[in-house]
RNA sequence: GGGGUCGUGGUGCAGCUGGUUUAGCACACUGGCCUGUCAAGCCAGAGGUCGCGGGUUCGAGCCCCGUCGGCCCCGCCA
């Protein structure tokens, strides 16, 4: 017999008081009185009280058969609750089902964690028993969260032109970048597909289709190290528009966010998002993804530097390097423990030492501060009384991005960010190129498939480090949510810019050659972006975990523990694919 | 590839410097009592090769080596 339910477990309310209903769900809890018996039944809507009374058409003992997570179908009545008896904690707490028939739809073994949102179990168990995890109300609304801002990002792109077009997964190898995921191909012997490390690629071409505006939440997946914030496969909103501006691309992309805040519960952001370039960046924060929920912007103190007591310092600048500092508001209430912690961190990105000193009123106490004048001290950093002073002297890199880390510690103890505080930052003209030191090459600083500034051109061959390029981030709370360029739609100076990182001539054919072929068929000027759709939808959530929005995530080590994969494969399977495998590395 | 940290009944943890412990606690589980509970309560009970392998020792949950796995970080991730 088919039987089918009339309302959700989060559904009635003390208007339905009267009203025979039929609820299905699981059983949450059984909570036995001996004379009197509740469950509370469960669905994704929410949680419904239902009573077995003695004398009733359900017997007691039947009731006491459920256990958890059992699954009922419940036949009864809505009762309105006395007022007393309410339960404020549930939204259906005004009333009840008295129960008139109670069937059994399935049993469950004893579930290994309790399913309720402050569950004790490990993350480990957790994966392992996922579909009892997702199970959880809070799960659940990171699914549904996802969900509604999936359908956010779907209309506001559908409104603004843009068409959903997929992309292959089977792909080309692509030797750039992150390893590559391989599929072995059975109908060509001994050759192998690569899953898409990003459909970069191929929306361009869909620019050179004609397409004109596209946009995909597409699967990217890389065969790297995993770490909190990074699975190897992973989404992004992948985005490219025709006969566009750096302008056009940002102005779209505020509505987007603005749009995601607004109707997925984030609240209202304040557009435009300011936009500032990567040099600011780097020079104010010390980052190329700058956490502005905070100020501590980084101050260059050089010149007070040089004219200073302190020889460290005079040897560094006459040495060419630099001293920058910055000024934490109240940080000179930090014990003498927690700034040994700030100088660790400073060291390890690469500094020789943190000089500090307190601000006090009229002087300067602790560390450094004796070398230094207070007015003049105070004035170059910035600082007032209450303050903590931190200075590094370094070549201009390792000062600023040292302190970067400085600055984020200080952020974190001083000024600590209060959840639904967001703030977006567009960071551009990054550097083309940079300088490896260990392949003592140039390779490309984001991706090399991006327009220069036109008046710096000239300089691709002679000076690739003084090239900067229409590239782009979107950045949240210090965290990269959105990278994206004005694409190089010139086949001949794609090659020109593929061969200062060392591809040049049929190697960029043999790797590039269909991009390069479809650019010179006449491609429209172009430019795009993707967003990190994980992690923003994490942020958006206000959690930390990208596993925790990712329904069915791998652990650290790429494992699977409720599938076990990757897992070992037949003998034959691998045959019929042209493949044997080598033996294990022996001890 | 490297570093840190964790691994003890179903789950989460405690277990000191190696020996008075029969490996303890909470939750879950099983049985009983209870007619208004909603983290129900009370009583009783069952449940453990201390991740795995090796070593040191009269004696190892505890020390050493290796290994597997979870988490975090560096490298890596155009």
């Amino acid at each position: 017999m088919e039987r089918s339910r009339t309302h959700t477990c989060g559904e009635l309310r003390k208007e339905h008081a009267g009203e025979a209903a039929v609820l299905m769900g699981w059983v949450h809890r059984v909570r036995d009185q001996g004379g009197i018996v509740f469950i509370d039944l469960r669905d994704r809507y929410g949680t419904t009280q239902v009573v077995v009374e003695p004398g009733g058409p359900v017997s007691l003992d039947v009731a006491r058969e459920f256990k958890r997570e059992y699954v009922a179908e419940v036949r009864g009545t809505v009762r309105l609750r006395p007022e007393e008896m309410a339960n404020r904690n549930l939204q259906t707490g005004e009333v009840e089902l008295v129960a008139e028939e109670l069937v059994l739809l399935n049993r469950c073994v004893t579930p290994p964690f309790v399913v309720e949102d402050d569950t004790d179990a490990s993350e480990e168990i957790r994966l392992q028993y996922r579909f009892l995890d997702l199970r959880r109300p809070k799960m659940q609304k990171l699914i549904e969260l996802r969900h509604h801002a999936a359908g956010v990002v779907r209309r506001y792109l559908s409104d603004k032109g843009f068409l959903e077009i997929e992309t292959p997964l089977l792909v080309r190898n692509s030797p750039e970048g992150a390893r590559d995921f391989l599929v072995p191909s059975r109908l060509s012997k001994g050759k192998f597909y690569s899953l898409p490390q990003s459909p970069q690629i191929y929306k361009q071409i869909l620019m050179v289709s004609g397409c004109d505006r596209y946009f995909q939440i597409a699967k990217c997946l890389r065969d790297e190290d995993l770490r909190a914030d990074r699975q190897p496969e992973f989404s992004q909103i992948d985005i490219e528009l025709s006969f566009t501006t750096e302008g056009e691309v940002f102005d779209i992309m505020d509505g987007l966010l603005a749009a995601i805040w607004k109707e997925a519960g984030g609240g209202d952001i304040s557009t435009p998002i300011p936009v500032i370039s990567h040099a600011e960046a780097m020079a104010k924060y010390g980052s190329d993804k700058p956490d502005i929920r905070f100020g501590m912007e980084i101050q260059d103190i050089s010149e007070l530097a040089a004219r200073s007591e302190f020889r460290a310092f005079r040897a560094v600048i006459e040495g060419g390097g630099t001293v920058r500092a910055i000024a934490a508001p109240g940080g000179a209430s930090l014990s003498r423990r927690e700034i040994d912690g700030l100088e660790e961190t400073a060291k390890r990105a690469g500094a020789k030492g943190l000089a500090w000193c307190r601000v006090s009123e009229g002087k300067l106490d602790g560390g450094v501060g004796r070398f230094f004048d207070h007015e003049a001290l105070t004035a170059a950093a910035g600082a007032s009384t209450g303050d903590l002073v931190v200075m590094v002297a370094a070549d201009e890199k390792t000062a600023l991005s040292s302190l970067g880390q400085v600055r984020l510690a200080l952020g974190g103890r001083l000024a600590p960010p209060s959840a639904g505080d967001f703030r977006f930052l567009w960071v551009n003209r990054f550097p083309l190129f940079e300088w490896d030191d260990e392949g003592e090459r140039w390779e490309p600083a984001h991706h090399m498939f991006t327009l220069p500034y036109d008046d710096e051109i000239e300089f691709l061959e002679t000076d690739p480090g003084r090239v900067h390029a229409r590239l782009y981030d979107m950045t949240l709370n210090g965290v990269e949510i959105a990278s994206g360029s004005i694409r190089c739609h010139d086949p001949e100076l794609q090659r020109r810019i593929m061969s200062v990182v060392g591809i040049r001539g049929e190697e960029a054919d043999r790797r590039f050659g269909f991009l390069l072929n479809a650019l010179s068929y006449g491609a429209p000027p172009h430019g795009g972006i993707a967003f990190g759709w994980d992690r923003l939808i994490t942020l958006l959530a206000g959690g930390d975990s990208i596993r925790d929005v990712i329904p069915f995530p791998k652990t650290t080590s790429g494992l699977s523990p409720m599938d076990g994969s990757p897992s070992d494969v037949e003998e034959e399977l691998l045959a019929d694919l042209g493949l044997r495998l080598l033996p294990r590395k022996e001890d």
